[in-house]
DNA sequence: TAATTCTTGACTAAACTAGTCGGGAATTCT
DNA sequence: AGAATTCCCGACTAGTTTAGTCAAGAATTA
């Protein structure tokens, strides 16, 4: 799971988009553009790819444009994020982490923290829907006390 | 919180150097770029932030090196990521988030997402400490039930 | 047929990553 | 003192990614 500002812009306009949905009506792209100060081109490739995962379905000609494939409240963050950013190249690791780890034999020291923290933040991502977005219902998950006396930090 | 290689290499190092740590004796960054494949001077670089941050001290001359400044238990990873990727210079946000929030005037509908989860991800890296990690000791935490119907991803 | 909107691909300036390189300063050993 | 070792610091760089631009084309509607 990487984490781009790509991603971000790709969430703002399917936040956009779903906010603006309205009945079965499509929506332009040059809408959502000019609301969320994205450029056209730039949203067009983001779409294109948001497409091709099956989030948004299009529709061309005047008076066209695109709505979402699946209700809001069916379409999590995770899947509009994984659309856009491809999967990081491991540069490293050669078992089959796509999490982080950099070791170039075998599994590092590290590997089953990249491993635990990239399960968190999809697990999160995946469980926020953009009706929650849209709705400010953004849940922030309590954290289980401490076992170990590590500290706390800004 | 920003999540690059250079964080990653920064945990592995000081990992290798908790690891290696014999009583009192400093590591030299030698060792540690050898054990660990890394480049001496990209190492070098990465412990000049690491100690300007305090998380390590240094020894010069012949059977210098570095050490850790705290135990192993009390330094979290998060320390660490934060000491070598410095801050993201938020190009849009004007509204104080670090978290990647993209709207040039205001919040933007996802800054509330953004926020919740740079602060999840920081938490869970200041929950795990350089100990936890060597011993293998990685919390997954277990995710809370839904409170609506948002589905799994894989 | 003309206008609108999506679709695709090639191209690009700026920033960032993951380094390299060269010299210097502190310390210890002989 | 001098040499070796180790940290310290800044400048430089090839390659990648980001955030676009630009141009052409295809589908649809009026």
């Amino acid at each position: 799971m990487k984490l781009s500002t790509r991603g971000r812009y790709a969430v703002m306009a399917m936040a956009d988009l779903a906010g603006h949905a309205r009945d079965d009506g499509p929506e332009a792209l040059a809408e959502i553009a000019r609301r969320q100060e994205i450029s056209l081109s730039y949203l067009e490739q983001l779409f294109a790819k948001l497409r091709r995962a099956g989030l948004v379905a299009s529709v061309r000609g005047p008076g066209g444009g695109y709505r979402l494939a699946r209700p809001a409240h069916e379409t999590c963050i995770a899947d509009i994020v994984l659309a856009v950013d491809e999967p990081l190249k491991a540069t490293r690791c050669h078992d089959g982490s796509p999490n982080g780890c950099l070791s170039t034999s075998g599994r590092c020291i590290t590997h089953d923290l990249w491993d635990a923290l990239g399960a968190e933040i999809e697990s999160f991502l995946a469980s926020v829907t953009l009706e929650d977005v849209l709705a400010k219902r953004i849940r922030k998950r309590a954290r289980p006390a401490e076992t170990t006396d590590s500290q706390a930090v800004a």
